[in-house]
DNA sequence: TTAAAATGAATGAACGTTCATTTTTCATAG
DNA sequence: CTATGAAAAATGAACGTTCATTCATTTTAA
């Protein structure tokens, strides 16, 4: 056997809980007896492992959003060219966005509200880095546009954001073929 | 004198302070005690022009929805290029982004949150038709790219989106010479 | 004078958090 | 291997607060 031990398991249901119930009903209208009920614990539990509400959905954050670069950046090599360094991320950022859905919506929810406090958002933006310098090395070796990384970033990244939202309203959703096409027109967008 | 009735005075006075305290607390944390204070009214008088909380945001964002869109389509005109009416719409939209900035924000929130029901999100869509519409028209005519219109969208008007919430922590600005920019890249994204 | 508009105290439900109690864990003794 | 008991983990009923909503009363308009 080789299982997480009790107490890890009963954070990572209170972690889970939070997540989905946030996505369905918004922060403050999911109380913390539901957030234990789903988590088939007590409520006082929760205060265990969290000091309250707040730092609750600040550690799910910064947690969810740690997992989301972990997964961006899981096969990025300094020696890969800067093409294919940003082929390989935004292909992994499309995948996490479509695929680990849950995640991914609430990450946009607390990006999209004041339920984050300001500390645990400088946490999470930190982790945009590497893509940053990768577009800088881009822009040095003449390959990508002279401009700002966050005009970069707003028309080759943030587009995903668009796909995911519409994803789950089952308005629009991308297919393999029409995955590649992003692709191609994020790229076409800030390269040279 | 040329006033409104003082009972539209109210409303207004209402719709503007649910905007203003739905974008600094988020909704579930905005109680209406402190939208009627704002609003220098009695908590009683909010229901006698809505239903009730969730009727109040409802309207609130459908009205913020015909704003945009009336301001986005304010100048469009059915005998204009594709390539000059699509240069209005964008210009409109980052404009109304930028300068109306707390209606713009609060769209964002309800948006990305489950705050608004579903009749009233699809109400809100509905407002995208025109610009639909033209890019379509471009399509038949070859000047715009043979892909989905989401697509399009993402990658020209969804960008200037992310603007906005850069724009509110102070992280990049847009200013009068990389709106330019910008909308060269949105153009360029989508032409063929 | 009367109808409409507005008020704000009152109500009851729901929520976050606490803490006295119970259950579980586990090192050690028998 | 089993029994023991103390420490750690977990529980959930209870508390105090906050909130959305109501409605008997007052104010305003015409």
């Amino acid at each position: 056997m080789n299982t997480l031990p009790k107490s890890q398991q009963k954070r990572d249901a209170l972690v889970k809980a939070t997540i989905r119930l946030v996505n369905n009903n918004g922060f403050h209208a999911t109380p913390m007896s539901k957030i234990a009920k789903m988590a088939e614990v007590s409520p006082g539990t929760i205060y265990l492992y969290f000091k309250n509400k707040q730092d609750l959905v600040n550690q799910v954050y910064i947690e969810v959003k740690a997992a989301f670069s972990e997964f961006a950046f899981r096969d990025y090599k300094e020696d890969l060219t800067v093409k294919e360094g940003f082929k390989n991320i935004w292909k992994n950022i499309a995948e996490f966005k479509l695929k680990e859905f849950e995640e991914a919506m609430f990450l946009s929810q607390c990006d999209n509200t004041p339920i984050i406090d300001e500390p645990s958002r400088q946490e999470g933006l930190k982790h945009l880095q590497p893509l940053l310098d990768l577009l800088e090395r881009g822009q040095k070796e003449g390959i990508i546009k002279p401009v700002s990384p966050y005009m970069l970033y707003a028309f080759s990244i943030y587009p995903i954001a668009f796909f995911m939202n519409m994803q789950e309203r089952a308005i629009f959703k991308l297919t393999r073929e029409n995955i590649e096409e992003a692709y191609e027109m994020a790229w076409n967008s800030i390269k040279v």
